[in-house]
DNA sequence: GTCTATATTGTGATAGAC
DNA sequence: GTCTATCACAATATAGAC
């Protein structure tokens, strides 16, 4: 049974899964064409002849990538739950989801800030969970539940900053806290993954 | 009068914030001789001569760089003043820094993710920080100011998370929630220089 | 479709005149 | 010290055999 994450032909699946993985590690500037093949365990001429060129390749590796994680939050605030529980499940998903996907933030922040243009497409996905984000406070704040000072995009920033940032510096992190221990590093962000919605509960909380 | 953040050498001087300026753009793999060259108005054999390889150059100011940030925080938290004190005039200052560096963050986190070996001298700097923080947290604990089940790491890591996240992610940001409007985004950073203290102190406080 | 060989281009680095 | 010209190599991309 073929992996068919990305593409129905074998071959093109099994190029864009190693061009994945060098490129979210190397970024578009660091990665080699020559490793990609290596990783797919092919010859290099054959990634131009299905991608034509390195850029083809790596627009297709980022388009995907950010079409998978994106839509991903989308459905976690969707839901019908109230605010206060759409944070803890939010929060535990993406740290789970983010520890399995280390290197994806830098990825997307690092290659969006050197080409901006590539991002149109993820803009109406990420406002509109801002905009389900925003109901939910609104209808929080009218039930009294939380403070009346504080603004939904605000809290939705602080929840993500809170998921992402940890991970996204996990390299600094375990050197400098953690004596790089992974061990001692992947309990705290397991214990993170309740943590962070208590912490952002308590600070809007009434 | 010579600017001598760097070196006593005026052409020195002049190249090494040159590549400054292009490396924090483009990152050490991203950025080109031949535009530092062009930055600083000289030729690139120039470049050579006075530092010998890229990668030398580089180091001069991933090195700097760092050497420049981590005391700053220090320096902070170093003060006499309570947790509830530091925590206001650190996320102050530092949000000012980083709105002043917005592409700081990213550049030192991605150029330590691809070379680790890079960091070393920062190790002492960070870790002296957090147990600065970690006194703080404890004397506030037995003053019964703030709740006993949370971890001064947490505090830490936490505001760290609040300050650099939304300027490191700020070009995803402004298309999503601020239509791209760069005087809106800076009110938004703006208040954040009070709010995120709040923000943190509404949590961890009984 | 897949390979080997080769072309082409970009870029870091050096030689040598002044 | 500063420049022009050039080297050497690495990396993307293509041609062509099979």
């Amino acid at each position: 049974m073929v992996n068919t994450e990305f593409s129905e032909n074998e071959m093109e699946q099994k190029i864009l899964e190693a061009a994945k993985k060098v490129f979210i590690l190397k970024g578009m500037e660091g990665a080699r064409m020559q490793e990609i093949a290596d990783e797919a365990g092919i010859n290099k001429s054959l990634l131009h002849y299905y991608f034509r060129s390195k850029e083809k390749l790596f627009d297709k590796i980022f388009q995907h990538t950010i079409s998978i994680i994106f839509p991903q939050i989308s459905e976690i605030f969707s839901g019908e739950m109230s605010l206060f529980e759409t944070i803890r499940i939010f929060t535990k998903k993406y740290i789970q989801f983010l520890s399995e996907n280390p290197f994806l933030p830098l990825f997307i922040l690092h290659e969006i800030q050197h080409n901006p243009t590539r991002v149109k497409d993820i803009i109406k996905t990420i406002s509109s969970n801002g905009k389900l984000m925003f109901a939910k406070v609104e209808e929080a704040k009218q039930k009294n539940l939380i403070k009346n000072d504080i603004q939904a995009i605000d809290i939705l920033i602080n929840v993500i900053s809170l998921c992402i940032f940890p991970i996204a510096s996990s390299p600094i992190l375990k050197l400098t806290f953690f004596q790089s221990d992974n061990t001692k590093f992947a309990e705290f962000i397991e214990k993170r993954k309740t943590d962070v919605a208590e912490f952002v509960i308590n600070a809007i909380k009434i």
